[in-house]
DNA sequence: TGCCAGGCCGAAA
DNA sequence: TTTCGGCATGGC
């Protein structure tokens, strides 16, 4: 089915698919081919406006999976004047942030540690196409994310093909706990931020960043900021070591700014 | 070849 | 509480 999502005045693909927010929309053609659970989809802009062919035969699914619905034009509206908000806003201008699914944001940013995302892409193509399941749209084949039930029955030995080093056992682990119900996604999404931060990070190998990008990007908690990393890019940027160009390759980082600010002035969650 | 990558852990200070 | 080396691997 194909469906429009909206304007691309507030819909950009690069820089929603391009900011390491998520690791499976790649570009294909002239629009993006990505994979969600069980559902593919190609997106493009046509005449002015963002369409996604897909096999899910309602657009509600992929509105709620874009967070269609948000008006970030508004929430930009209460944020500071100065030029380092301004700059990030406009290196996130039309980024989606996106309502990943949870345990497939955990995985993949336990991945992301200490690696770079064409690595990040490439170990968790690898863990999909080994145990993931092969769909396809529109000539395009991609495979799923694997259950955790599923990785929860690997050994570390089976993950050797992934080449991911030290973070074979950190997935292993996480994919147990979610099995076992020790982490229960619903509950952390009805607690308050730090007490989700707290209990994620129990899990080995979650740290305070690997947490907040799982709040944010995974049980879209919009007040989750990973505050550190942040300042580190802001800082190379303001010291001239990082270009404009570089800066903005992290508007993932940008739009996440924003909605710390949006903690911080409104002292609620947007 | 060497530095670095959207870190985290555990020991030592 | 903070600092720092080690970690497993590959992109550039």
């Amino acid at each position: 089915m194909d469906f429009s999502l909206g304007s691309s005045d507030v819909f950009s693909l690069v820089n929603t698919f391009e900011c390491g927010q998520c690791f499976r929309w790649n570009a294909c053609g002239e629009g993006y081919v990505g994979i969600t659970g069980d559902k593919i989809a190609k997106i493009y802009e046509k005449n002015g406006e963002v369409r996604i062919n897909s096999n899910c035969g309602s657009d509600a699914f992929w509105r709620e999976y874009f967070d269609c619905d948000r008006n970030y034009d508004e929430i930009k509206s209460f944020l500071p004047k100065d030029s380092f908000t301004t700059a990030a806003i406009e290196f996130g201008r039309g980024m989606r942030i996106l309502r990943q699914e949870p345990w497939e944001a955990l995985c993949s940013f336990l991945i992301s540690q200490c690696n770079n995302i064409p690595r990040i892409k490439s170990i968790i193509e690898c863990l999909c196409r080994m145990y993931g399941e092969k769909r396809s749209i529109d000539g395009a084949e991609l495979y799923s994310f694997p259950t955790y039930e599923k990785v929860a029955g690997l050994s570390e030995n089976d993950l050797v093909p992934l080449r991911a080093g030290y973070r074979v056992p950190y997935i292993i682990n996480a994919a147990k706990a979610v099995a076992a119900g020790t982490v229960d996604f619903d509950s952390l999404r009805k607690m308050p931020l730090a007490q989700a931060r707290k209990a994620i990070m129990r899990l080995d190998g979650v740290g305070p960043k690997v947490a907040d990008c799982f709040l944010l990007f995974g049980l879209s908690k919009t007040d989750a900021f990973p505050v550190d990393t942040w300042m580190k890019k802001a800082n190379k940027y303001y010291d001239g070591k990082l270009s404009a160009e570089q800066f903005g390759q992290y508007a993932g980082f940008a739009q996440q700014y924003i909605f710390y600010y949006i903690r911080s002035f409104l002292g609620k969650t947007a």
